[in-house]
DNA sequence: TTATATTTTTAGACTAATCTAAATTTTATT
DNA sequence: AATAAAATTTAGATTAGTCTAAAAATATAA
């Protein structure tokens, strides 16, 4: 089995991974864990070792299909996870990360699909971020921001691409929430603030925060 | 924080402090952690040093005040998720300790008391060990085995001594499971093996068996 | 295209937890 | 009480993961 250590760099050079970069660097999965690249390095070394990932001195790495796997399994524990704080223990959305970031390495199929079962199959954790099913599989929502949207466009809240709790907390004061309908009444031509109807509300809203709402046009 | 590792010394020595030993010794922890001598007194230092055990070179080694609130949270957890995993998740009794071995270590005030909660502040695990209070606080229940009844009695199943997945997994083959019926209906002189009437059948338990099982009589 | 800056790797050291083998202390036995 | 046996501790080594500082490779810029 692979230890925590090993999982978390595995899922680091995964979402490393999903800009469709093709080697990632010794330095972005040492900004990403906080430890320092000559770490990275040995670790990269054991990985390859294990044929977790495939390497090649100053090139970069990536995952093979075995490490993906892994990576995309403890991505699943952890969503599900995530749901299940949120749902049945009634955590708030900005609280669960790190709960769920040690829950996530225990890792047994049976345990999981037990979970999977109990909370009812869901497809989306709390943040609006895609479960993978037990093949692995994961359904990845468009990219649309509300950003994106012009004056006038209604949109429905379906995601965040920033997990901090600090953004998390400042969603939810302003109840700008999963499922919840917004309408763009303005925006300024500076600096991109918007002026937006959410719960029949006025709301103004940086461009810092309006890039990273993940939204569906209706 | 405690590691995992030192937690589960501080769980070994309460678990072999409960038998009223003073000064539990080296080799007890060891047999109990599969790990040898010289690494429990490795670590006994250390807990020590940390106000965690009280210790004195070849005298045996007790847990504080501190360590014992430590012990007694790990214990706490431990069991409630026994809990959720048997009841919410349908594992059998027999299935879940393993697991809940791991789950015990995510010790964070605010999750074990929204699981307790949401499991209905159960007094008691799968197994019948009961779920100290979040001021660790323990009912233990009188250890009254099957096999201490005489012919005639009658008992309730309330818990075992022995956890094995074997005897576990064997009980409940004999549907001797948490709050079944028992009636002594005859005891062998010679090997003290019992014939007892479990759900209506007659049911044939060595000695061996019987004294594992604790009852509560009716 | 040569020099400079940046990134990555290596070398060597550190900590936590473990082990084996040897030394020491305690306990049991004559 | 002396000696043998058992339990415990120490000394020194090992492994996983990390770090700092220095060396090597790659990328950038004049």
């Amino acid at each position: 089995m692979n230890s925590f250590t090993e999982e978390n760099y595995l899922k680091a050079i995964y979402k490393l991974s999903l800009n469709g970069v093709q080697g990632v660097s010794t330095n972005a999965i040492a900004d990403k864990l906080a430890t320092k690249p000559s770490s990275v390095t040995d670790m990269i070394k054991k990985l390859a070792d294990k044929k977790l990932v495939s390497y090649q001195k100053y090139q970069g790495v990536n995952l093979t299909k075995k490490g993906s796997d892994v990576a995309v399994s403890i991505i699943r524990n952890h969503r599900l996870w995530e749901v299940f704080l949120v749902e049945k223990l009634n955590f708030k959305w900005d609280e669960v990360h790190d709960l769920a970031e040690e829950l996530e390495h225990i890792n047994t199929h049976k345990l999981t699909e037990r979970l999977d079962e109990f909370l009812g199959f869901p497809k989306f954790d709390p943040h609006g971020d895609p479960i993978p099913d037990k093949d692995g599989n994961i359904i990845q929502h468009k990219d649309v921001t509300l950003s994106d949207l012009i004056r006038g466009e209604k949109a429905v809240v379906v995601g965040v691409k920033e997990h901090s709790k600090s953004y998390l907390n400042y969603l939810e004061q302003l109840q700008l929430v999963l499922g919840v309908e917004v309408e763009v009444k303005d925006i300024v031509e500076f600096d991109a603030t918007m002026q937006i109807l959410v719960n029949n509300k006025q709301v103004i809203i940086s461009n810092q925060a309006s890039k990273n709402l993940i939204v569906k046009k209706i």
